[in-house]
DNA sequence: GTTGAGCGTT
């Protein structure tokens, strides 16, 4: 008896055989057996063309005077206005995993000032194919120490994510871009967390359910935590589990964005406060707050860890004022503000002044 | 000519 492959989508993973009858043909409720509410099959033939195969009765032959191929995969096909139940969801989980699991450019972190295009890729190609590869520079062709790489191949790109990477005498990190898919998707919000849990233990426990890219946990302690993960629905799925880490029961739940000015994506400040790098984590601590914890948040930041939280406020406005002072008068004579392209290059060009600064402060404690 | 947390071109 001869079968044919048949499947419900283009490079499926996995086929089912369907018997063909001796006469030639397929009985329809051969094919509906296995594929509920099915009306027919369909044979690519070109990029965009298919051919339906014919259907007397309820018997199924092949496409136009073809005969039946068993090394080609025939596709299911349905009717259009009553599809399958949960066929949308199918071709959508297919579709959007064929979206997650596309190539993007990745960015570099900590490049020596002095590597090349060259050394870097020629690192990088030892884990795949590289189609893309450069380094940021500066107006006078300095590097700014990070850059972006790009990998023909998806596992390729897996593999590259979420460990260090020693190039050219210096530990580089790898990351997706912030430019890219909002990370809250492959993100989990950790909550219970006790002080002897650190981002080791919880890189260590999570990994069982698929690659942590990042763990992050904000200092002071504030009993909770991020973990990112390179699949947005490895995230997903553990959202409203508990679960137990050294004998401390954590709960995941959504990374979903606070209210927070700097998620209004029409405010002005909203770019510069991006680009506002020292702010960045303390944002993403604040942006990033537990879904159904806002409770607890709110128990942990009062009276006398409030200041605490103010302090480390404070901390990091001290250490952007001393960037400052430090760095301004060492600039070389170009970079003063008569050069406007000079200054439009200069790396501390969104850190701004004090006011500037105790305005977007204003903003995040009102 | 310095530096070492970050986020690119339109």
């Amino acid at each position: 008896m001869m079968f044919v492959k048949v499947a419900e989508y283009e490079a499926p993973e996995e086929t089912i055989e369907i018997p063909v009858e001796s006469q030639g043909y397929i009985i329809m409720s051969t094919l509906t057996a296995q594929f509920p509410g099915a009306c027919g099959l369909k044979l690519k033939t070109g990029q965009t063309s298919w051919r339906g195969v014919r259907l007397v009765e309820d018997k199924i032959y092949p496409p136009g005077d073809d005969q039946w191929d068993n090394k080609t995969t025939y596709i299911v096909t349905y009717p259009k206005d009553s599809k399958r139940k949960g066929e949308d969801l199918d071709i959508n989980s297919a579709k959007t995993r064929k979206i997650e699991r596309k190539c993007v450019d990745l960015i570099v972190l900590g490049i020596p000032w002095k590597s090349t295009e060259e050394v870097v890729r020629q690192y990088f190609e030892q884990y795949g194919e590289v189609v893309l590869c450069e380094i940021k520079r500066d107006f006078a062709n300095n590097s700014k120490g990070f850059g972006f790489v790009r990998f023909k191949d998806y596992n390729d790109q897996c593999s590259v994510l979420g460990k260090k990477h020693f190039i050219d005498g210096r530990w580089c990190d790898v990351k997706i871009p912030n430019s890219q898919e909002p990370e809250i998707c492959r993100k989990i919000f950790v909550g219970r967390l006790s002080e002897n849990l650190n981002t080791a233990d919880l890189q260590d426990y999570f990994c069982q359910y698929g690659q942590v890219i990042d763990v992050y946990i904000p200092k002071p302690f504030r009993a909770f935590g991020f973990v990112t993960f390179v699949e947005a629905d490895v995230a997903q799925g553990l959202c409203g589990e508990s679960h137990i880490i050294k004998g401390v029961s954590v709960h995941v739940s959504r990374a979903d964005p606070k209210d927070d000015p700097t998620m209004c994506s029409s405010s002005k400040y909203s770019q510069s406060v991006h680009n506002f790098s020292q702010f960045s984590r303390e944002l993403d601590n604040r942006k990033f707050t537990p879904h159904q914890h806002s409770q607890s948040f709110q128990q942990i930041s009062t009276p006398h860890k409030g200041t605490k939280n103010r302090k480390f406020d404070q901390n990091n406005f001290d250490s952007y004022d001393r960037r400052n002072d430090i760095r301004s008068p060492s600039m070389p004579a170009n970079f003063s503000n008569h050069n406007n392209t000079a200054v439009n290059n200069l790396p501390s060009k969104n850190f701004g002044n004090k006011d500037q600064i105790a305005a977007m402060m204003n903003m995040f404690n009102p």
